[in-house]
This record gives C-alpha cells, sequence and structure tokens, in this order.
RNA sequence: GCCCUCAUCGUCUAGAGGUUUAGGACAGGAGAUUCUCAAUCUUCAAACCGGGGUUCGAUUCCCCGUGGGGGCGCCA
C-alpha cells in the first residue's frame, strides 16, 4: 500500500475554528498513526488583505496544539508551492486540460464545467456507499480569472497525491462535484472520510465562529494545556471503544483509525473539556505549571503578581496548583498573597465571627506563631493544634478565623502552606490589622 | 423546495441479534474524607425517537415516518 498522504486545507479568514482544529486533528493524527504525510495547505484563492497576520493565526495554532506538518508553507515538500494563490499555473495547466477535452464552455466570462450527470459513488471510510448526482454545471473559473474551491481543491488533490480525504461532513454534497473533476482529469479518487460536526453548545445547528468558545486561540489565552484540547477534541467523533478518555497524544496516535470515527455530529461541551484541562492541570511539572500561571498572568496583567519576587510567586502558584480547576481562576485564588488590601468577603465574615470568641482565639493564635517554625507545614500544624487544645478546641475552631484574618475568604489552599507561603511577617501583620479593625 | 446524511442518559460515548437489571465519562443529587474550598472515594437519578416488518428473539438488520445536521454561490 503506497504511503498515506492527507492534508489540512485551511482558509486563512483570521480565525481558527475549533471545528477546523479538529479536522486538522483527525488528519495529523491518521499522518502519524500510518506513518503517512501530513501536508498543510493554504486556500487563499480569494485575495484578502492582511494574509500574512491571518496566516500566522493557522501557524500559531496548529503550532500550539503539536499539529507539525510534513509539507506546506515553512515546511518545503516536494508537491508545492503549498499556496494556491502561489499555484496559478497549475491550475492553467489543467484548466486547459479540461477545455481539450471539451468539458468546459464559458457563460457571462465564467469558465463552467460539463458534468457527466452520471450517479458519482463513493464509498466513504466513515459513512459507506454513498451515492448522489450532480444536476447541474458549474463555474470553475470567476469572471475576473480566478479558479475556484472545487476545481482548485480537486487539482491540488490530484497534483499533491493526496490519498485521504479526512473533511468535515458539510463537504459530503459537494463530493459530487469532486469526483465529476477527478474522472475528467483520469485521476483516481481518494479515500473519502466524511468525520461528523460540532454541533454549538446551545441552539441550533453547527459551531460557527461567532459562537462562544468557538475560536482555538481563546483557549491558548486562557491558559489551557493544548494536550488538554487535543485529547478533548479527539473524544468528539472518535472513541477508541473502550471506557479509556484521558490518553497520552502516543497512545491517541496508536489507538486512531478511521473506522473508530462516528457517523454523528457532537455536540461540544465546555464542562467536559474543563474538567480534562484540570486533570492535565493537576499532573503538570512544577516548572511547566508555573510557566503557565505566569503567562496568564501577564495577559491579564496581573502586575502584583508578576512583579513579586519569582521564587514567591512560584511557592503560591504550586500551593494553587491542585487546588484549581484551571489557569484563569488563579489572579482571584491567589489576590491575597499579592496585595494587602485584598477583598473581604462579609458573608464569610459574618458568620466565621458570629460563633464563640474568634477575636481571643485569634490572638492566642498569633501568640503562638511569633515563635512558630514557618518554614514548615508540620510545624505550623502541630502549632494550631496546640494552641487548641490548650483550650479543649480544635484545628478547624482556629483555622476559619485566622484564613479569614489571612486572606479574607473560606476558600484557598490548607491554612499551614498558606502561612508558610506567606511567611511569619505577613500572616501576623494581617492578624494584627484584622484585629485592630475588629 | 430539492439532494445528502445522522438518530442510545441533559452532553460525549460503549454496545456490531440473545452474555444487558443497556456500561463508562462530564454535568446534576446524596454521603464519606479533610483545617476551608477544591480534588478524591462511595452512591443515586438519568437513554435505546415512533410505527411496521425480518427473526424463536431486536437497542442492534430492513422499510416508512418523525426529528436533527449539512449542501444546493462567479465563499471556502
Amino acid at each position: 500500500m503506497p504511503q498515506v498522504r492527507v492534508r489540512f486545507a485551511p482558509s486563512p479568514t483570521g480565525f481558527f475554528h475549533i471545528g477546523s482544529a479538529r479536522t486538522a486533528l483527525f488528519n495529523w493524527l491518521y499522518a502519524r498513526h500510518t506513518g503517512g504525510v501530513f501536508v498543510l495547505r493554504i486556500e487563499d484563492t480569494d485575495k484578502e488583505r492582511n494574509t500574512e497576520e491571518f496566516l500566522n493565526v493557522i501557524y500559531d495554532s496548529l503550532t500550539w496544539l503539536g499539529l507539525n506538518w510534513d509539507e506546506g508553507p515553512k515546511a518545503g515538500g516536494g508537491f508545492g508551492p503549498y499556496r494556491q494563490s502561489e499555484r496559478a499555473p497549475i491550475y492553467r495547466e489543467y484548466l486547459a486540460k479540461l477545455q481539450a477535452a471539451g468539458r468546459t464552455y464559458e457563460k457571462d466570462g465564467a469558465v463552467y464545467f460539463k458534468i457527466s450527470g452520471e450517479p458519482q459513488v463513493i464509498d466513504d471510510a466513515i459513512r459507506g456507499r454513498v451515492e448522489r448526482t450532480e444536476e447541474k454545471d458549474f463555474v470553475i473559473c470567476r469572471s475576473d480569472g480566478n479558479p475556484v474551491f472545487h476545481f482548485v481543491n480537486v487539482v491540488d488533490d490530484i497534483t499533491m497525491q493526496i490519498t485521504h480525504v479526512i473533511r468535515g461532513e458539510d463537504h459530503l454534497s459537494n463530493t459530487s462535484k469532486h469526483t465529476e473533476l477527478f474522472k475528467a482529469f483520469g485521476a483516481p479518487l481518494p479515500v473519502y472520510a466524511h468525520i461528523p460536526l460540532i454541533l454549538k453548545q446551545n441552539g441550533p445547528g453547527k459551531m460557527s465562529k461567532r459562537d462562544q468558545g468557538a475560536l482555538v486561540e481563546e483557549y491558548q489565552r486562557r491558559g489551557f494545556l493544548p494536550e488538554a484540547l487535543v485529547n478533548f477534541l479527539c473524544l468528539l467523533g472518535w472513541s477508541p471503544k473502550d471506557d479509556s478518555e484521558k490518553m497520552p497524544i502516543a497512545e491517541i496516535i496508536r489507538r486512531f483509525d478511521l473506522p473508530g470515527i462516528n457517523q454523528t455530529n457532537a455536540r461540544f461541551d465546555e464542562k467536559k473539556l474543563a474538567h480534562m484541562n484540570m486533570t492535565y492541570l493537576l499532573e503538570q511539572p512544577a516548572d511547566r505549571f508555573v510557566a503557565l500561571a505566569r503567562d496568564y498572568f501577564q495577559g491579564q496583567n496581573v502586575t502584583a503578581a508578576t512583579a513579586a519576587d519569582p521564587a514567591y510567586f512560584r511557592a503560591v502558584m504550586l500551593l494553587s496548583q491542585p487546588k484549581i480547576k484551571g489557569v484563569e481562576e488563579l489572579p482571584a485564588y491567589t489576590v491575597y498573597f499579592f496585595i494587602e488590601d485584598f477583598p473581604v468577603d462579609a458573608r464569610v465574615r459574618d458568620k466565621v465571627m458570629a460563633k464563640g470568641d474568634p477575636q481571643a482565639r485569634l490572638r492566642e493564635l498569633a501568640a503562638a506563631l511569633t515563635t512558630a517554625d514557618f518554614s514548615s507545614d508540620t510545624a505550623l500544624e502541630e502549632t494550631i493544634k496546640a494552641t487548641a487544645a490548650k483550650n479543649g478546641l480544635g484545628f478547624g475552631d482556629y483555622q476559619a478565623v485566622a484564613r479569614l484574618a489571612v486572606s479574607g475568604t473560606n476558600v484557598g489552599p490548607g491554612i499551614t502552606g498558606m502561612f508558610r507561603v506567606l511567611g511569619r511577617e505577613r500572616v501576623l501583620r494581617r492578624i494584627e490589622r484584622f484585629l485592630g479593625a475588629a
């Protein structure tokens, strides 16, 4: 069997859609699974301004997702050029073939392709036999001389020797146009695999660029891990057929295959993506997590955090890593580590201050903390426990009020870790201030 | 309107005629654990679109209907 050659052929519109990402992913996975070639081809037959900038959106998103291409812009390859805007001579040559064969005619300046009208049958790798008869001749060259999508798409697939066309189901009805052209050129048909579409989360229809969460760059900006998004995306329309969900990319590559792809459209579920992302976040090595967090804080312009001592920033992030669901929670989750005038949750304050004599407990604790060893969680724990035990109380009777005084909330990492990272000076100063204010 | 396509819990899916009281995951409910909050663990609730066939037997095969999605551009 000849080497598999698949392609991903986006058009530079300035957006990289989540559906495009999955199409790219499935192509890439199939290439990697079979040891084939993943081609990136840019369909820029519409001359638009800022094309370079729009191209970068594609390159950046693919690169971020880890979908490296073997042939294409920047990568080179023996079947270039890989931008349709640079392939005009090839299109002219192929147009001439059709003209010579008498398969074209002009009307109003546009070139039409004369269809055969024969039923077009494909054996789709996902859907099986699909038959459709094209009924009308169609334009392959606009009156301004530029060739049209259906034409260039087929010419490129022929000249780039694409063996498998893995694309969205929205192209299924177009396929009869394409097979008409393949046959007119006397070229063998590629294997088609029409993958189901991704439907928008709420409301009817497929996901479009304007829908919430539709753009890949959004996840990048929000600090998602690309491998989590990839893992989530591959499960939208494909299944390993057992209960596996979280899988390293090597395993996905090994198990991925065309027959494993479903035929049903999948609804995008951001909650499940968030969960997948969390499971990946939890296991990230310290350096990567801290770097991810730093990028996010920088992107959000949280200067109090980014200007903080790097070692301190790192300690705060590592303390928070096991507690959060996503990097975007970090700024709010860690505010009090970086500023002194942190917000105080009134409801929590009222609740905590309502029972017993919290001020007295806090005062005792502060006294004990003056000499405590702040370098060790266990030492701090012992200090709190001992203070509580003196009064026949428990750890919990002390941590709530201490937490309130030091962080202004009841949400956060363990109190001992929080104390350790904040350090004696901050902790005592905040308790003093709190007691003074109360 | 015409054409193509799909149909299992709210969502993503497993299931390829009997092994199914239809399994897993997310979300939701309850509980356990814990210094708070998460995480984690246990647990509960939750689905085979309808009607005909085929068959000893259909979630699984066929047909029709219904519903969803897509396509019918000198967009890609």
